[in-house]
DNA sequence: CTTGACCTGAGAGTTACTCGCAGGTTTATC
DNA sequence: GATAAACCTGCGAGTAACTCTCAGGTCAAG
């Protein structure tokens, strides 16, 4: 199977596919002519590469993962470990765009009541720059 | 004003200050020996800056508006339609980490339940490939 | 046998910094 | 007045996870 067959197959872009084999995510082999070689292997992995970056591991944990299984040992001691990790940072990321959110949509209410600004030295832009969002 | 002294005004990373001088929206003058000088003009531009970037817009946009107000126009209007745009980016990636975190927090959960995996040749690990997440 | 479709690896671009480096400057000490 | 510590400078590269583009190789059809 080729990279745009296996892209195909679960609908991902074929660049997405050739950027995990650079990574070495996906290690397929050669044909004679120089194409990839996708067999029932990397079709698991990147079954599993899909399914993990859907639950929010970075590709560098998932690479750790997979190390992790083609050493033998069970991966699930580190695989709890790396989500708690990183559901903590993606916690802390959900409020910060709560906040931002918020703070945009109030600036784009109080702007509705609000002229446009003619140039003058003091300020650049008073919607910007005005206190209404402070 | 040297670039460490205006960082330290605006508690940000003498760094970043540096990297909006190198990209352009801040232009400071030099002194004799090469350093930089930064006067009223551009405290009041790192000021507009920051205001901006905490309401989400990008760098790009900051500089497209203030290259705006150095021709004279007044900003708002472009100010208006940019927010907008980036509001909608901003709604639609907090409704993508939402499901995101919702979707960590009950896999978290449900490996609570479930023990380790020992490795077998149809998975590569049950937590992360199993079905009680989808 | 040529055209067009497809494949490959490698390189660069994206965002907004952040860090490190080599080399120049200023200040304090002896 | 030499020297060392503590600054400053621009520039290059690294970050995450792709995505796009490119030149060059391969293959099937007409």
């Amino acid at each position: 199977m080729k990279a745009s067959e296996l892209a195909k197959r679960f609908a991902v872009n074929v660049n997405t596919v050739r950027h995990y084999v650079r990574s070495g995510l996906l290690t397929p082999g050669k044909d004679a002519s120089g194409y990839h070689g996708f067999g029932h292997e990397e079709v698991r992995r990147l079954s599993f590469i899909l399914r993990a970056r859907a639950l929010g591991f970075t590709l560098d944990d998932i690479q750790q993962l997979l190390s992790d299984a083609t050493q033998g040992q069970s991966l699930c001691p580190h695989a709890r470990e790396l989500i708690e990790l990183r559901l903590r940072e993606a916690q802390e990321k959900l409020i910060n765009m709560q906040a931002l959110v918020k703070r945009m949509e109030s600036a784009v209410e109080e702007w509705k009541k609000l002229p446009d600004c003619s140039p003058c030295g003091d300020h650049i832009c008073h919607l910007i720059e005005g206190d209404h969002h402070e």
